[in-house]
Formats: structure tokens, C-alpha cells, sequence
DNA sequence: CGTCTATTTGAATGTACTCAAAAGCGGTGG
DNA sequence: CCACCGCTTTTGAGTACATTCAAATAGACG
């Protein structure tokens, strides 16, 4: 399979694996192909897989009490995604995932994880350090959240994950930088308007 | 010593340890008594140390470019603390870390905390776990800013941390609940003034 | 005490939101 | 191929939540 190329690449860039080990790994993972729109966790289900893409993208978000979306985090190729609070405590997921396009998903249940932290060990040491990067990532973006107004936080978006902008929709995005549609078109259309850029010769 | 009595509970409520692994484990620690208002980490700095809190407490916060402080996070009694960034990446940090309180504290070097990975692989699965509990209650922090209001943001705080209080000024509590002194000090005076509370039996 | 820091107050202001509606865009079926 | 439908993005007017600034008050510590 093409797709378990791109995981194995993603484990290998912090720990190595043999032959052996990687046809474990590979046996543990469930692969998934899906459409836009659906729906892979809904809030109230128990969180059973960490969930990595090689093709397409996915979001998480909470809906509030007055049914308000709030992105928490997208996953594009060669990322992982989850609801970490319910993944790890087995109790009621707080997310909803969904497909942003379709997409190819290979998932690691809860139960073959521990598996894999008691048979290669070397994979505790995997999923610590995605999750302190994962954890780096977070705090940054709460530093931003507390320093940062709404237009610099757009800015700060497109100039590290402008990737993101082709495959979600705009008021998406505006939600995960935690502000409302209008007022990201508000300030693009200012930034449009200013803006010496690349796009005339 | 009494202070390594805390650490130890703290990292046996996530793996056991004989006699052995809690003698190294020590002996990779150094002691630190600090006194109110001294700095453990200036941003710039490289972070070499997790630090855990055995009594008193701490904050790390950053600054922005208008020299205001932004309290990230706060650690008491029991609780890890550390410029995560800087620590895996061993690159300047962001982040100050600075006494709140006359505290004593027990020191991991990144070097000594290699070591107890290579030597003793129990602990990358401890601080696995670590990470990831830091990483949901960061997760949940970032839900709570896109989705509260101040005021809720405050109730939320006193719900979960009301301990945090004693020990921290409330400007500091405001920063790191993202609004500004002047505000937190108006949501208590409207609270006060409408609360059917314990205060008078 | 006196000084320094923390907290509170009030008035004026601003950033970002709400609400309502129009315009754009994309897919789908007649 | 065009018309329609649903979803996304844009616009504008009015509003609100939270900030800024300046100053008074209260606490903590040597």
C-alpha cells in the first residue's frame, strides 16, 4: 500500500524501526477511506483511535451551548488527530472530527496503542514526543490567543499554515483563530486593499 | 529529605518503581531553595531543567513587545513546570519563570532526564503521560477562550484552581485568564454584590 | 511609618461581535 | 446547459464586551 508508506516515514523521523517492527505497526492499523462531511467522532462517543491521514483533511471542534462550531485543531497529510481528553480517559469525548475533503485515514485503536508501548517500547518514546510537540504547538497557540489581535493572529496563521487555507473553508479557519466569519473577511478585504505583494508583476 | 517523599508519589501514581529506580531516580535531581520573585528562566536563556515544585510556586509567563506579561502557566506544590519549547529544542526560550513565592524546588536536567529514558525506560512512558495530561488541560484552556466570556472564564478558574488564589496576585490571574487587572477587578465586585453565598451563615 | 506594589474605580474608547441581508460559488438534476 | 439550491463569503449598521488611561485606595514589607 502506498499510504502505510507515509506513516512509516512519519514514525521514523523519531525512532527507528526493522523490518520486524514496522510489519508490526502495520498490522495494528485499520485503514479507512472517507468522504467530505463525514463525521469520525461526535461529541458524547467514547474517542477509540488516534487517527492519522495520509490523504485529504480533517477538523476537530466543540459546539457550545448555543450550537456554535469552535475549531480546535485541523489535520492535513501526515498528520494525527484525536480527542486526546477522551482517547486517554475513555470517558465522553468533548469533540467532534469531521472530513473537510475525502480522505484516506489509517487508525491506531486505543487497545493496539498500549499493545504497541508493550511490545516496542521504543513506540512510548514515538508518542511522547508527538505529544510534547503537540503540546509546544498548543501553548504557542494560546500565547497568541493572549498577545496577538485578531488580524496579527490571521497573519501569523497564513505565514505558517497557509497550506491549510486550500483545503478549509474560511469560517473554519476564522473559528480556529477565534473570531467570527465577518470579521476575517473584514480584515482580508484590508489586507487586500494594503498589501504590496506578489501578485502583480 | 521529605521533599523527594512528593516527587516520588507524584511519579508513582503513573509507574512503580523498586528500591533501585528510586534511588537513581533521585540522584539524577538537584535541590533548589529560591525565595519570592527570583527567576529560574529568562526568555533568551536555553532551558536546561524541568523544574517540580515541592513547596511554593511558580509562574512562567512571556512578555510582548509592549513589555506586557502573559502568565502561561502557574505551578504549585507537586506540579512540573518548564519552557517546553525551549527544553526539547534546546533552543532560547520564550518564556520567564519566576518564584511567586519562597518555594523549593527539585531539578531534572534534560541531559539527566536522557538518562533515566535510556536507563530506565519506565520513565518515558511517566513523562508520556505527563505530557499528555498537560496537553488536554492546555486543550481545554484554548476551548475555554474561544468559547467563555471573561466573567465565565473567572468561574471556571475559581472552580478548578481556587487554590491557585492564594498564592497568586490577581493581576497575575487575570493574564492568564487573557483579559486585563482593571477587568477581573469589576467581575468580582459584580459577583460580590450578587452572590448567595457562604459568607454570611 | 513610608514606599512599593496590588487592587479598585470611573469615564472614554476600541476591537470585535451580532444581526440581517446580499452576493458569490459549486454542484446537481431537469 | 441552465436553473436552482445550499453553503460560504462579504457588507453594513448597531452594539457589547473588554481595554486604556488616569487616579484613588488598599495592602505588604522593610
Amino acid at each position: 500500500m502506498v499510504s502505510t508508506f507515509t506513516i512509516l516515514k512519519n514514525i521514523q523521523r523519531h525512532i527507528s524501526l526493522d523490518d520486524r517492527e514496522q510489519d508490526f505497526f502495520l498490522s495494528m492499523l485499520e485503514h479507512k477511506s472517507v468522504k467530505k462531511r463525514a463525521v469520525l467522532l461526535k461529541s458524547g462517543e467514547v474517542c477509540r483511535h488516534s487517527i492519522f491521514v495520509t490523504e485529504g483533511a480533517l477538523k476537530s471542534f466543540s459546539v457550545d451551548k448555543n450550537k456554535n462550531e469552535h475549531v480546535i485543531n485541523f489535520a492535513v497529510s501526515d498528520w494525527w488527530i484525536a480527542d486526546m481528553y477522551s482517547l486517554i480517559s475513555q470517558k465522553p469525548a468533548t469533540l467532534f472530527i469531521e472530513a473537510l475533503a475525502d480522505s484516506e485515514l489509517l487508525l491506531l485503536s486505543k487497545q493496539n496503542q498500549e499493545a504497541l508501548y508493550e511490545k516496542v517500547p521504543k513506540f512510548e518514546r514515538f508518542f511522547r514526543i508527538l505529544t510534547e510537540k503537540s503540546l509546544v504547538a498548543n501553548q504557542q497557540r494560546i500565547i497568541n490567543n493572549l498577545t496577538l489581535t485578531a488580524e496579527e493572529r490571521y497573519l501569523d496563521f497564513i505565514d505558517k499554515y497557509s497550506f491549510i487555507l486550500e483545503c478549509a473553508p474560511l469560517h473554519n479557519v476564522a473559528s480556529y483563530l477565534g473570531m467570527t466569519p465577518e470579521f476575517l473577511s473584514k480584515i482580508r478585504r484590508k489586507l487586500a486593499g494594503k498589501e504590496p505583494d506578489s501578485s502583480i508583476s
